[in-house]
DNA sequence: CACTTGTTATAACGAGTGTCATAGTGTAGC
DNA sequence: GCTACACTATGACACTCGTTATAACAAGTG
């Protein structure tokens, strides 16, 4: 439950925006807990030690607006680990991605998965295209990483589309089937499978099959 | 929103085992579109057009009894779409599913997901290990339909299990990525890389890669 | 007819939801 | 001092939720 926040976003003037981020943050984790309508303002800002009075101060929009911007920084906080990762790790940059979500699965119990995810399978009548957006945004940033390092790689452009697009899919799928087993093994499994997709540097075996 | 019932189950004598059928094939539907917490019991009783007031009596453990038949039911009838396109279609049969998933998913406008997996990421704090334990029984009998496909393709016992849990992960997670990006460019790209992780029945480069 | 049995109708309970209005607090600048 | 303003506290509104209790209904059986 005890959540750690390391960043050091500061925006007003305030000690008050730290409580507003600890907000977005309580979001983010609880929305990756429980999915998006498993929480509620008043649990968040509990959660987050926030008054909850104060959470329309500082979201005017209400509920959707937290989302969103838990949505948001959840979605940057990953492709910064995702870009570090394979900076500083070449051609194992995936591997070494894919083993630190493993280990902080493992961490949590299976408890928590991935927040965005969250918010992109739960579809309401009526609201927010604005949470769509956010969550195709995200997506979005984690594939042209992907996308540019697997062209460093060698590979040819249309290959590096697939390809990340494969790596992402895998990932969220193994996440949730890991909450679903509350085990390892489908991380265990892309961890010993995606590698040999990305070591293969010549895809003429891929051209023939597409339409 | 029309929901075609395909099933010829019969289990009590009257007519309105075909309702309680019926409850459940929408409970199915709406927690692929709106997520677990996202139903209420009116709302699909109402859908259903089933009586409120009859759902206690099918289902007397309430809304969890309505979830889990609904994940059974919906894990059964993928499970034997899944077998029927191994079957007939040998060395094409993974792509074929796969296909077949491709079209439901454009064909709802990407309104709907897979149930399973929206009642795989909502934890709550008390209730329902039945519910973790429904959906990892399905699963794990998708893992294992896939998994003698694959041995009888000609992989080994190590690899053909790697194998049908990146499958199932990939599809999970680029139906959720499709859902997010409004688009079918998830699903195409693990249409263009999963046959050839099928195809490649020689997994030498896959055995010094593991821990 | 009475009687059972499977099903439905209706109303209510307590709890929780998002949201808002209103009043109160503190602190910085004059 | 005092005003301005960012923030917080409190309570309420209208609503939905899962669940239960209770009564009614329909149909078959004796």
């Amino acid at each position: 439950m005890t959540l750690v926040i390391t960043s050091g976003f500061t925006f007003m003037s305030k000690a008050s925006s730290v409580g507003r981020q600890r907000v977005i943050e309580t979001a983010a984790m609880m929305l990756a807990t429980r999915g998006l309508r498993g929480i509620s303002i008043r649990e968040v800002a509990k959660a987050a030690q926030a008054p909850l009075g104060s959470t329309y101060h500082h979201f005017p929009e209400g509920k959707s607006q937290i989302v969103i911007e838990a949505i948001e920084w959840a979605g940057e906080r990953a492709a910064s680990e995702l870009k570090a990762c394979l900076s500083t790790n070449n051609e194992n940059g995936v591997r070494v991605f894919l083993e630190n979500w493993r280990n902080r699965l493992s961490k949590y119990s299976f408890q928590q998965g991935c927040p965005i995810v969250a918010a992109a399978i739960e579809n309401s009548d009526d609201d927010e295209q604005n949470i769509k957006r956010a969550v195709s945004d995200a997506f979005n940033k984690w594939q042209d990483i992907l996308c540019d390092y697997l062209l460093e790689q060698g590979h040819n452009e249309h290959y590096a589309h697939s390809l990340s697009l494969t790596i992402i899919s895998s990932i969220e799928g193994a996440v949730v089937l890991c909450r679903g087993y509350q085990n390892l093994q489908p991380f265990d499994a892309i961890i010993a499978t995606i590698p040999t997709l990305i070591a293969r540097k010549n895809s003429s075996d891929l051209r023939e099959n597409n339409e």
